[in-house]
DNA sequence: AGCGTACTAGAACGAATGCTCTACTATCAA
DNA sequence: TTGATAGTAGAGCATTCGTTCTAGTACGCT
């Protein structure tokens, strides 16, 4: 867990509120509130204010994030079963946190691509880590290299939209439906290498 | 196109600063400016003020993308082509207009999901009708109907997730890589209804 | 002890926010 | 002409925003 210095709780907060309001739509008032910290405090620890804040908190969760990944991976021999796996538990999360955002980083950065280039740049070095790490568990269950990232993008932006789907119909049914589908795909690419040694050439 | 009156030039303008900065990251300041409508006219024509005119944006813009949909359908024989080539025209797309949002509504849905609940609900029912029209088309190239569900609700979420990620990486390869894939996806279920069960001959 | 750094504390600032309000103009009907 | 309605126009409202500022406290160093 995480220790409970001011620093920590107004990274904890300030990722829990852009995940129920977005970036903008949080305010340093709510964060301070809600870390029960001063204004002087977050100043100090996030010289560049809002951004420097968000930009801390990307990268704290994104890692969080990563870590999760390789977890779920880990605890599944069956790669189709580890994706499927994955998204059953977003889905679970979803619902009992009444369909709070699970992951504050796809939406801030959609939020601010067009506004804090600083910021889209720390988003997108954070998904190109959770692609590769996707990617090398693919190429490690005998995927393609090349399919095997194509896959991983796929799976990484299943994720996220998957997400703003369940947020938006406040419902995990279709985060499920997607896993499925996405646990098609893994598999259709393992069985197409068992019977072509990794070209496909008959069906 | 749409008529030059002030009403559709304020909806105009929202729809394209939502899709650059979001809903709270867009006044009605600079709503007003890019219309170059006053305030007055603004709460003339939209009473319940910036939420009242969010909820006519989506439901204007969806309406249009469903439009776009069909569209694409009808001039692609194979729906698998058609999957891909939508995939690949936002692609083209967004690399003209320097990475802005193709589409505000998954962006303003993902913002606003715990925040404005009538705003929330029109978001789902216009995810709910584009996912109804992919199903059906789905449906009509052969797809069973649970699938044909499961896999248009996993376009629709491939195409929100993917415009995320052309964004943050102001890249169209990425969007075009989860076109493939979700091409691959309709593709694997057709060949499996050909192969498979009763009702094979129609083509 | 005295000094310096790290951190807490919150009042105050100018700029911006969404929105209300009153005044004005254009158009059509009676 | 008169009156009603639709729409334009923008000053002004209270509130909130992110940030700055000064003051004070805690604690390790010499």
């Amino acid at each position: 867990m995480m220790p409970d210095d001011t620093r920590s709780r107004l990274i904890a907060a300030t990722g829990e509120l852009f995940r129920r309001y977005g970036y903008n739509g949080t305010s340093l008032k709510q964060v301070t509130e809600a870390a029960d910290a001063p204004t002087g405090s977050l100043y100090h620890h996030f010289p560049g204010g809002k951004s420097d804040l968000a930009q801390v908190v990307l990268e704290t969760t994104g890692a969080a994030y990563q870590e999760l990944f390789e977890l779920i991976w880990d605890s599944h021999p069956d790669p189709g079963a580890a994706v499927e796996a994955f998204f059953d538990a977003a889905a679970e999360v979803l619902k009992q946190t009444d369909f709070i955002d699970p992951c504050p980083i796809g939406g801030v950065a959609r939020e601010i691509a067009n506004s804090d280039e600083t910021l889209r740049q720390t988003a997108d070095r954070v998904f190109d880590g959770w692609i590769s790490s996707a990617a090398g568990r693919l190429r490690a269950a005998g995927i393609e290299p090349d399919v095997a990232e194509e896959m991983a993008v796929s799976l990484v932006a299943a994720i996220e939209g998957g997400f703003l789907h369940a947020r938006t119909s406040r419902n995990g049914d279709r985060l499920r439906m997607i896993g499925r589908q996405q646990r098609r795909l893994v598999e259709s690419a393992l069985t197409a290498r068992a019977a072509g040694d990794g070209r496909v050439q008959d069906r």
